[in-house]
DNA sequence: AGGGCGTATTGATGCAGATCAATTTGACGG
DNA sequence: CCGTCAAATTGATCTGCATCAATACGCCCT
């Protein structure tokens, strides 16, 4: 889990660890040189925060190693994470020129920060990287379209099931087997993410493990996933549709 | 309500009654006698759809009068309104090809309608609309991380007050007072969109008229905010930041 | 004016998930 | 190895909202 590159004397973009990843795999290696003039780096370490909703919003940033959760908070306490960001991820997105949201540190990270103008600037002198940032962008959008679906119509046990899912996808790809994945955040996380209390995430847990769906051991990082087929009923990942 | 523009014999861009509202409006008018020519107009009856959500995406839209939801079904005939979209907004992002959700009239409504190509070659052609784009789908991404925020965390009475306060913002700009909104969606749509049911957002519309924070008679479709301070405090609208 | 229908409203009851409380477990430091 | 602490888990109880049911109201048609 740490940064490879980390005793590396000279970390260029160029063996940037995502960079067949997210906003930079359009570039080729004569940009990529050109944007590497012009990021640079930073580490966070777990549960620092990088920046607070309503900040002025002068940065992108790609995530280059590590997890974090993007929050809002109510004022009494309460917190919604809206979203995970891993390896690959942008974000920075703002409205009005203010952070929507909260980002935090779930592990130590490490980030590429790219100066506003910059991205603005190659969105003018690269055409496909017009596309890409579109086409991330929008599936940003439908991935919260999703998640306002799962919040607003699903019951606990939908939402954990699609939850673990989502999770099981995203551990492709990762050296874990296709049935395996690891929970990079706590209980907590995963109950404010999906609008429940962290006592309902156990039980509907360990209920999924004791109807065999599901098979973890004590820390419940690491989970196996015994039977996908029930969670995807449980999950309703539907595609298809059904209005006139 | 009706388009005024519906008996003339020529409708063109430059009279559109969005031409400063939305997408649009980073067009000159010499930008804009392009744009007329590459797009064309639509009706659609109240209930139509205009496209559901997994259908192949080709075309952008922009609402010219009416409204309409955004809505995802699941297979049980749950379903969740992920927005509502009125004159000057633009719908048709997709993932992958595929529309995000589908989209129904809940009033007559035009709509003009971009071929997706052509809104890409003009976000290659014109260096303002690619940062305008860019504002509006970021503006999309913080209300639809908002709308998270509701469903995730807020209790029902909070929902309705938030709602009533987008409204009342929305209801600005038509020839409503500044204390008065229209609501062009049935109870039905405003409890799918809020994740409750009828009742619920019904009681506590009767509870914020006893409480006399809101007044309407019968139809309730007008509604007068009678204190504003006090929907405010119900929504937790917060801009004030807490987190570390 | 009257009848039918869809929407809004109000009331009675039930339950999923929150809350409160207690126990278990693993990680870490001395 | 033991003590400490945070996270995870399980149990008991409570409650906000859903569900079920009935009524009221406005609108349209004849």
């Amino acid at each position: 889990m740490l940064v490879q590159q980390k005793n590396t004397k000279i970390e260029t973009c160029r063996y940037c660890l995502v960079r067949k990843k997210g906003i930079c795999e359009v570039f080729g290696d004569q940009d990529i040189e050109t944007i590497d003039r012009v990021v640079w780096r930073r580490n966070l370490v777990e549960g620092e925060c990088l920046y607070l909703e309503g900040e002025e919003s002068s940065y992108f940033f790609n995530i280059i190693s590590g997890g974090a959760k993007l929050v809002k908070d109510l004022p009494d306490g309460r917190t919604q994470i809206t979203g995970f960001v891993y390896p690959g991820d942008t974000i920075g997105f703002s409205e009005c020129g203010k952070y929507s949201c909260s980002v935090q540190a779930i592990t130590p990270i490490r980030i590429c920060v790219w100066k506003r103008e910059v991205l603005l600037k190659t969105l003018d002198s690269h055409s496909r990287f017009r596309f890409h940032l579109l086409d991330l962008i929008q599936k940003d959008l439908a991935v919260m379209q999703n998640h306002a679906l799962l919040l607003g119509s699903k019951t606990a046990l939908e939402r954990v099931s699609s939850f673990l899912l989502l999770e099981l996808e995203r551990s492709k790809g990762q050296n874990l087997g296709d049935k395996n994945l690891y929970l990079t955040m706590l209980r907590k996380d995963i109950a404010e993410y999906l609008g429940l209390t962290v006592e309902t995430v156990c039980r509907i847990f360990s209920e999924l493990k004791k109807l065999e769906i599901i098979y973890y051991k004590k820390p419940g990082r690491k989970i196996t996933v015994k039977n996908v087929e029930y969670l995807k009923n449980y999950s309703l990942n539907c595609l298809e549709n059904t209005r006139i």
